[in-house]
DNA sequence: ACGCAAGTGCGAGTCACTTGCAGTTGTGGG
DNA sequence: CCCACAACTGCAAGTGACTCGCACTTGCGT
């Protein structure tokens, strides 16, 4: 698993549209690529592969495996929150950015036009194109701020 | 290992003053642990434990139990740059935040006055005190952006 | 200089993947 | 429609980065 570069921004309405764009890059259907998509399509948020595993009941390796392909191939990306897994999401649907807490350990969700700004400064600063879908933010939230300050 | 909360600011100016704060918070100074210290204080860059124990002829156990309670009493932190092992520094020695590429694998360092307008942009945006040492902000750098683009 | 909690090395265990391999299955070509 | 075969699968073993249990050692207050 390593960090993907910023894919060329595919953006899928729904599964039909990542399927299609999977069999033009020459890419199987199996059918546990598919429970795999769907899984992840019909997530709230992002999943461990582990976890879709155990759901789909197949083996860590093949759901491992396909996730690999498909974030090579732009339609995934995996996010780190903390220690622990990575968490998969498909791109273009419902695009979040994640800020957590260190002190209570909990993880916000940010659009991420909100962070543009943030973007905007570290380009003109630096030249990078910043995201944190990969890394979230790390930070005190209010209340830990507050109470360690105290 | 987990996330450190930002600890109450301990500034050092050299090894003396950590061998200080140490004993004033009731922890041994073993002999292993000093070498650690003195690794992590010689080194112009954070360090990875696997590393600490090689040079230092330790069993790793010991390494990662030394870093985790100097972590724990606000002397070190460490920071991802990517996958891979988390790198420890010294906290008040020579700070640095850190930019990583995914395009090319690098990493630089920023001096964390640098980024002052982006925790308070988002200090006043969303009220967390973030801090970019225990994950690298991670962006395509200036030549992977160009040649992505193209 | 002694007692004993803190710290140590060693070995085994865990978690999150990753790889090798032999068997299975989508898919384009005939 | 069927066949060839590369893509894909499950299983099992391996790897990297820690983490833990345990018996032995050592820093340090008294």
């Amino acid at each position: 698993m390593t960090i993907a570069p910023h894919a060329p921004g595919l953006v899928f309405d729904g599964l039909d549209d990542a399927v299609e764009a999977l069999r033009r890059r020459g890419l199987r259907l199996s059918m546990t690529r598919q429970l795999v998509l769907e899984a992840l399509f019909a997530a709230p948020g992002p999943l461990s592969a582990e976890s879709i595993a155990q759901r789909l009941r197949l083996v860590p390796a093949s759901v491992y495996r396909n996730l690999e392909t498909l974030e090579r191939h732009g339609l995934l990306r995996h996010v780190h929150l903390g220690h622990g897994p990575g968490l998969y999401t498909l791109v273009g649907h419902g695009e979040q950015e994640y800020i957590c807490c260190p002190g209570c350990g909990t993880a916000r969700t940010v659009r991420p036009e909100l962070l543009d700004p943030v973007r905007n400064h570290i380009r003109r600063r630096f030249g990078y194109e910043v995201r944190f879908t990969h890394f979230a933010l790390v930070g005190l939230c209010p209340q830990c701020a507050r109470s360690s300050a105290a």
